[in-house]
DNA sequence: CCATGTGAAAACTTTCACAGCG
DNA sequence: CGCTGTGAAAGTTTTCACATGG
């Protein structure tokens, strides 16, 4: 199972809704929108009113009958749903290769709060730089670095086989949990919540959603021929 | 809802699972097993084994009783269901920033079939170059390119709300499918997939496992202390 | 004897339908 | 009157349990 954490209450795919929707309502109070219905949300996010209500009910009651949710209350509940409170969560970036280097440059990421305090690699030409204003430190100072600076979360982007012994020396260092985004699963103690995003399996499922939507366009086809000989 | 495509027959997770699967026999491949049973895959993928079973046998009868799979042939059957026999799949990257340079240097994505034929951005500066050996042309070519080049599959790693634009450009020049890996929700005719990977959503998504593994945590470290009070 | 493949049961998720309240 | 919040129904996925066959 590429996320190894188990949810325990909250079903996995009511947070990944209730992240669409705190995107949402990001966009929505730009637009300067004050009051929005779970149909509008639903919209927007593809999936039914009911799902929206549901999803928000298991969270308290946000809600006033008649008119909808608040859009910027429901969007402060939502981010201290997510823990976008009082705390700044700092993270780290094991791997300063391409993909590293995507992350620390995501300007989304810090949107929501997350922030970059160093990132580790092996090779010595990148350590002692600094990439997206991060200092890159050597892998070997990683645990030091964790524990000392309390880092709560480590994104994982190394190419190789190294993904578990880094993710060893991370929940050793006293992280909080960790992202994966190496093509390896990862087993962590219990306590540590691991993500797995493996981007090279996405093309695998599309290519699988590809084939299977031309099949099926085929066989539409291939009826609709044969109605109209069946005359 | 993030993917946009309905997976119809087979469920979205089985498909995710599948390719984990896939994964794991390639490395099993290389370790040189020969046979596996439905039990050694779902240790390695952290499932049960009467889901892989399950897995499967939505799309045939693999194994053998008694022994398991041939590691060999299931990993061939697999690639099978994911379009992986004569063709290759063409793919294009829009938007040559960090994240985009990150896929065109995928060895992943390249080992299971997939090649880069263009890349496309606005930047003056990048246009006319290679990245990771891949042109990367203007914009304003996408259409005339994708339809001549046949390009199966577009990724959209543009930061901003460009994204709908270019979904637009992409299904228009006739685009066979469409990874989004822009924090902007997509629609498109029905007939071609989108699969969308927000990765700032990752980041949001693991911060709520964390404040809820430790709140269980904390809770359960009550449930001690209140237990060894009631003696 | 061992592990697959699969009906049937259990668990879980979504949708329906509507009471309840601003 | 309109939209939320939620029991109850419907639908889906996972687990159980075991018949089946190499």
């Amino acid at each position: 199972m590429v996320p190894t954490y188990k949810s325990d209450g909250v079903p996995k795919a009511t947070i990944a809704r209730m992240g669409m929707y705190l995107r949402c309502l990001t966009y929505l109070e730009q637009q300067g929108t004050v009051t929005i219905s779970s149909r509008e949300l639903a919209d927007m996010t593809g999936v039914t009113g009911e799902q929206v209500r549901r999803d928000l009910s298991s969270f308290g009651r946000f809600g006033k009958r008649g008119s909808g949710y608040d859009a910027k209350r429901l969007k402060t509940e939502i981010e201290t749903i997510f823990g976008r409170g009082a705390e700044r969560w700092t993270c780290c970036i094991v791997g300063v290769g391409s993909l590293g280097t995507a992350l620390l440059a995501s300007r989304t990421i810090q949107k929501w709060g997350f922030k970059y305090v160093a990132a580790f690699d092996t090779d010595p030409d990148k350590v002692g730089t600094r990439v997206e204003h991060v200092p890159v430190y050597p892998l070997s100072d990683l645990k030091t670095i964790v524990r000392r600076e309390g880092i709560a979360i480590g994104a994982i982007t190394t190419p190789g086989p190294s993904a578990r012994g880094i993710a060893r020396m991370l929940w050793e260092a006293g992280i909080r949990g960790i992202l994966n985004f190496s093509p390896q699963s990862i087993k962590a103690p219990e306590k540590i919540p691991v993500l797995s995003v493996d981007l090279s399996q996405e093309f695998l499922k599309l290519s699988f959603y590809i084939q299977s939507a031309e099949q099926r366009a085929r066989e539409e086809q291939a009826e609709i021929i044969a109605a109209s000989h069946a005359d």
